[in-house]
DNA sequence: TGAATGATTTACT
DNA sequence: GTAAATCATTCAA
C-alpha cells in the first residue's frame, strides 16, 4: 500500500472530507504501529466559515500551517486536555482543513487500549476526536508534519470503499448559519462513529 | 501581563 | 440530564 499523494489533499475541502471516510490512518511510534479506518470527518472552510479557527483569515502561530500547502497535519489543543487532528487541504493560501473525528481500530489495538486506559473491546477507544489522538499518540509533535513525505511516521493509506452519510457538524452551535451546513461525513454502518447527538443527526431542519 | 475561552471527555446525579 | 477537569491560545490593556 502506498501513502496517499498530495493530489488527494489538493482538492476542495468537502471532497477531501467525504473521501477521507474509509481511508486508513497510520502512526508508527517507538512503542509500535497503530492504524485505523477513518469513519467520521468534518470540513472547515475558513476564512468564510465562522466555525473554523481560520475564520476571517485569522493567521496566528496556531493556524499558520493551514495557510501552507495541502497534505500537512494541523494539530491543536482544546479544553485544557485534548488534542485534535486535521488534514490541511485545498491549496496554499486557503486555510481549509478536515477534522478527523473517529476511526475504527485495525492494528495495535492493545497499544491503543493501554494509552487510553480502557479495555480493547470498548468502542470508546477511538470514537471521538480527542480519544483517537490519545490512542494514536498524536500531539504537538505532529503539528505541521507532511503526511505525504516518505519519512513521516504519520500518514494515510487508501482503504476499502465505504458508505457515507452527512450531517451538521458537532460542537459548533456558535457558528450561526454555518452550524447548519452538512459538513460532517460519516460511515452510517460503523459502531465507532462519535456518540454526540445521535438523535440530532436525524434532525432534518 | 492577565483574563476568557474552547472543533472534548468523563464522571457524576 | 449537568458539571468538572485543565491549559494553550488569543485578545485586550
Amino acid at each position: 500500500m502506498k501513502r496517499l499523494p498530495r493530489s488527494f489533499y489538493a482538492r476542495p475541502v468537502l471532497e477531501v472530507a467525504r473521501d477521507a471516510i474509509g481511508k486508513l490512518l497510520v502512526h508508527e511510534t517507538p512503542e509500535g504501529r497503530v492504524s485505523g479506518r477513518i469513519v467520521e470527518a468534518e470540513a472547515y472552510s475558513g476564512p468564510e466559515d465562522r466555525a473554523a479557527h481560520s475564520y476571517g483569515g485569522r493567521r496566528t502561530a496556531r493556524t499558520e500551517v493551514m495557510f501552507g500547502p495541502p497534505g500537512h497535519a494541523y494539530v491543536f489543543f482544546v479544553y485544557g486536555m485534548h488534542w485534535n487532528f486535521n488534514l490541511v487541504t485545498t491549496a496554499a493560501g486557503l486555510p481549509h482543513a478536515v477534522l478527523i473525528r473517529a476511526v475504527e481500530p485495525l492494528e495495535g489495538i492493545e497499544l491503543m487500549a493501554e494509552r487510553r486506559g480502557i479495555a480493547a473491546a470498548r468502542r470508546e477507544l477511538t470514537n471521538g476526536p480527542g480519544k483517537l489522538c490519545r490512542a494514536f499518540a498524536i500531539d504537538r509533535a505532529a503539528y505541521g508534519r507532511d503526511l505525504t513525505s516518505p519519512e513521516s511516521p504519520l500518514y494515510l493509506l487508501d482503504g476499502p470503499a465505504s458508505k457515507v452519510a452527512r450531517s451538521p457538524r458537532i460542537g459548533v452551535d456558535y457558528a450561526g448559519p454555518w452550524a447548519a451546513r452538512l459538513y460532517r461525513f460519516y460511515d452510517p454502518d460503523s459502531r465507532y462513529v462519535s456518540p454526540f447527538r445521535r438523535a440530532g443527526v436525524a434532525r432534518v431542519k
